[in-house]
DNA sequence: GCTCCATCTTGTCACCGCCAAGATGAGGGT
DNA sequence: ACCCTCATCTTGGCGGTGACAAGATGGAGC
C-alpha cells in the first residue's frame, strides 16, 4: 500500500501534512501555500484536493498534529519534575513554553480563530487535550488556595493560561527578550506567577 | 488641497488608512487586500502604490494608528479610576482588554511580527508609548512589593503584561467565555492577577 | 501661460486557491 | 486471466492578489 508509483504516491496524505508542517516553519503561514507543498513533495498543484478539500483543511491537520506534541511538550516536562504541585505547575509551564518556542508558527496556527475551522471535531478535541492538562494541573493549586467553588476554580485556570500565553506570545513575537542564561542551558524561562499562586512552595 | 478632482483624490493617504481600518475589521486581515480598499475609496488598483509601496507599508500605518487609539483606551480609563494603584491597575488592564474586545483583529495586527515591518522607527515609537504606559502603572505595584531592583521591576511588569496579553488573545480567539454580566453592564472583566500582587486592595 | 512632477490609470506578470475534466492503475469480482 | 470500478493524480483554466512598468492628468510654482 505504500509502495510509490510513477503515478500513486504511497502516502500523500501523511506526506503532505509533514512536508506542511516542516514548511509553515521554514516559510511561515503568510508564505505557506499548497502548490509549494505539493511541489516540494513532487505533485500536482491539484493533487492535495483529494485529501484535503481546501487549505483551511490541511492546516487543521497541521494544527491537530501541533495540539499532540503540544500536549506531549507539556507531559514529558511533568513527568521529569517532582509530584508537588508547585513543581509540577511550573513544568508544564515550562512545556507549554518549550512548545511555543521550538513551533513560533505552529502554535500561532494553533490559536487562529480565522484560518481553522473550530466546527471541526477532530480540532476541537484536540485541543480541548491539550487545555485539560492545564486544567488538571491547576485543580492542586486551587486546593490549596482553599477554592473550592467550579467558578473559582475556572478562574484560577484562566488566570494561569492567560499568563503563560501571553508570555508566550509576547516571546515568539519578539517582545520579550529571552534571558541568555536560558539559552545557555537550553533550558525555558518560567513565569514567577507561581510565586504569587504558591509562596510557601518557592524554590 | 483636500479638493476633490476627478482624477486627484483630495487626500489619498488619510483614505486609504481609515477605509484600511474599517475593513481589516469587516474583513479580517486575512481577506483584506489592497485592492479592495481602492475599489471601496473610488481609485484604480494602483493608485495606493505611491503612498504605500507595498502592502506591508499599509498595514504598518494600520498599526500606528492601532497603537494611537490602544494608548488611549488604557488612559481614558486610568483618568475615569481613583488614584489608588490598584484601581489604576486595574483600570490601564481595562483598557487594555477594552480595546483588544473592540477591534480584535486590529489588535492582532498590532502584535503580528511576520505583517508588519518592526524596523519602522515609526511603528517601533508608536508600539513603545503604549507599553510605556504599562510599565508606567507596574511601577507603584513593584514599590509596594518592596521591589527595587531593575530585574524585578522588569520582572513585575512582564508578569503583569503577559496576563493582559494571554487574555486578550483568549477571549478575542474564543477560548474563554465572557461573562453575560460583563455584556450587559457594557464592561470588560479584568483579570484577578491583582488581587494576588495587592491583596490588601482588593475591591 | 508654461512647465514640472506628484499623483493616478491602464496593462501586465507570476502566484495563489479552487474547480472541471480527463488520465492512470490498484484491487475486487467473475 | 480478464475486466471493471473508482480512488487517486494530472492537466488546464478561472478569478483574485501584490508588485511592477509605462503612460495620462492636472495642480503648483515660475
Amino acid at each position: 500500500m505504500a509502495r510509490r508509483t510513477a503515478y500513486h504516491h504511497g502516502d500523500l496524505r501523511k506526506a503532505l501534512v509533514d512536508t506542511g508542517l516542516s514548511m509553515l516553519e521554514e516559510l511561515g503561514l503568510e508564505d505557506l501555500s499548497l502548490r509549494k507543498i505539493a511541489a516540494r513533495v513532487g505533485v500536482s498543484h491539484a493533487a492535495p484536493e483529494h485529501h484535503f478539500p481546501s487549505l483551511r483543511h490541511l492546516l487543521n491537520a497541521l494544527a491537530v498534529e501541533g495540539f499532540g506534541s503540544f500536549r506531549q511538550s507539556m507531559q514529558s516536562q511533568m513527568q521529569a519534575a517532582p509530584a508537588r504541585p508547585a513543581d509540577q505547575l511550573r513544568a508544564a509551564l515550562r512545556g507549554y513554553l518549550a512548545f511555543a518556542t521550538a513551533h513560533p508558527h505552529l502554535f500561532r496556527l494553533m490559536f487562529n480563530r480565522n484560518r481553522l475551522d473550530w466546527e471541526d471535531p477532530v480540532l476541537g478535541k484536540a485541543g480541548e487535550a491539550a487545555r485539560q492538562v492545564l486544567k488538571d494541573i491547576c485543580r492542586p493549586v486551587a486546593d490549596r488556595l482553599a477554592i473550592d467553588t467550579p467558578e473559582g476554580r475556572v478562574s484560577i485556570e484562566h488566570l494561569v493560561w492567560s499568563q503563560v500565553h501571553g508570555y508566550a506570545h509576547l516571546m515568539i513575537d519578539g517582545k520579550i527578550e529571552v534571558d541568555s542564561a536560558c539559552e545557555a542551558t537550553n533550558s525555558v524561562p518560567v513565569p514567577d506567577l507561581v510565586d504569587f499562586l504558591l509562596p510557601d512552595e518557592a524554590g
